[in-house]
Parts: structure tokens; sequence; C-alpha cells
DNA sequence: CCGCAACACCTAGCCTTCCTACCTGTCGAT
DNA sequence: ATCGACAGGTAGGAAGGCTAGGTGTTGCGG
């Protein structure tokens, strides 16, 4: 079978690598998915049933503000950043994946004291 | 602030811990928290109500056997071990967290290209 | 001797989040 | 004229974890 380029990441990164991605610069919805591909090195790549939602979430919660614009094809499409409430949960996300990277990385190594 | 011991860990990462914990030794359910307790220094922590099921869950899938046995202390208590699915299991998740962990460094270093 | 913490197991019900599968419409190239 | 990439969206369901409760035992401090 084909190497299965596997979708699937897992629940509550989505929101991290959003707001990461748009930490760097605006984006519309369509292009938060490809850089994410790009800049994971294809190792990670979001339907466009789950970025969707997600940036509606996001913005219901306050974490992203959207407009529409031209994007540089003369397309319109509606623009994310992040807001202010979006950066501080940022880095708090930044925080817990790190705590959870590393705890899991413990266990995997098999490091015991 | 306490150094906030914070639960909440991600979906999909709790049958890894419990796969790699038992991969070293068999151990009943109340051990299983806190084997992953320590060897993740303590960065991580599965509260009951999501160990039990979550043992019951494995179980069905067939990548755990379990057997009632005493404790060192002499008490009855369930132990569970890695069945060769499992181990396979295993593999295959390891793997996965390891995609996805690669991915997400990737990004949140900003590495592009 | 009483009570409480640690040991050890369990369930119900809710909540969140994601995925699959759809739908709409534009633009450019064939 | 049609097809793929661009760009947005929804509906429905499944999965998995959390909170909050519950059972019973053992051992220790007061």
């Amino acid at each position: 079978m084909a190497p299965t380029p596997k979708s699937d990441l897992l629940q509550g990164t989505l929101d991290l690598l959003i707001l990461k991605t748009l930490s760097l610069e605006p984006l519309h919805g369509y292009a938060i998915a490809q850089r994410i591909a790009l800049s994971s090195r294809a190792l990670l790549q979001v339907p466009q049933g789950s970025l969707y939602p997600a940036l509606h979430r996001l913005e219901n919660k306050g974490w992203l503000a959207a407009e529409w614009d031209q994007t540089e094809t003369g397309r319109e499409a509606k623009f994310y950043k992040l807001t202010r409430k979006g950066r501080q949960q940022l880095e708090h996300e930044v925080a817990d994946w790190k705590r959870l990277s590393d705890g899991i990385g413990f266990i995997l190594a098999g490091v015991e004291e």
C-alpha cells in the first residue's frame, strides 16, 4: 500500500499549530493548512473539515480576529490574525506541549531516576 | 504559584503511556498510574477515571491480558501484561508519536524549508 | 478504638474535539 | 467545456478523556 500519508493528529494539538502559524503572519484558512504541511515537512496535514471549524472555534474564544481581504492572486479570502489573548494562549499551549512532550520523552526513553 | 501539577494530557497519548509502561513489566492498574507519574518525573499524572476505562478498552482490543494476583503487600490486584498484538501496537504508536512530535517540533522551531 | 490516608477497583454522564463526507463557488489551463 | 487548484463552509457521528461519585481493605496516628 501507499506510504499512507497519515492524517490524524492528536486532539489538542490543532489549536497550537494554528496559533503558532498565525503568530508569524496573518493568513487565510486555506493557506494555514498549506503552511502547516510545509513547515512540518509534510509530517502533519490538516483536513479542511477540521480546519474551518477550528478557526471558528478559536475566533469565538477571542484568540483570533478575522477580516476579509484579497490574496496575492486577487481572490477574496478570510484572513485571520492573532489577538492579544491569542498570543497569551499560544504561550500557554507551548508550555503545555513541552511538558507533555518531555514527559512522554522520559517514559519512552525508559529513563528512570 | 505552586508548580501547577497539571493533569490533562492529550487524547491518544494515554494508550501509548500504558503500553510502554507495561512493556517493561506487568503491573496492576494502580501501580501503572504511579509508574507513569514517577518515570515522567511527575510531569504526567493519570486520573483513575481515565486509567481504568482505558485499561478495559485496551484489553477489549486484545492489546492487554489481565489476571488477578497478589501485590507485594499481599493484596488482590489485577495485573495487566502486553499481548503480542499489544507489542505491535506499541511500536505503531511510538512511530505515530515520533511523527507528530517531530512535526510539531519543526513548526515550533520556526524551521521553514 | 476511631478515623483517616493510602491502596485498589469501578461506573455514569458529560464535554470537547476531531474526522468523514458532503456542499458551494471562482479561476486558469487544457 | 471541463477539470484541478483555490477558498469557504456544514452536518453528523465517534472517540476519548474528565469529573464526580461509589465500593471495600489495610495500616497507622492519636
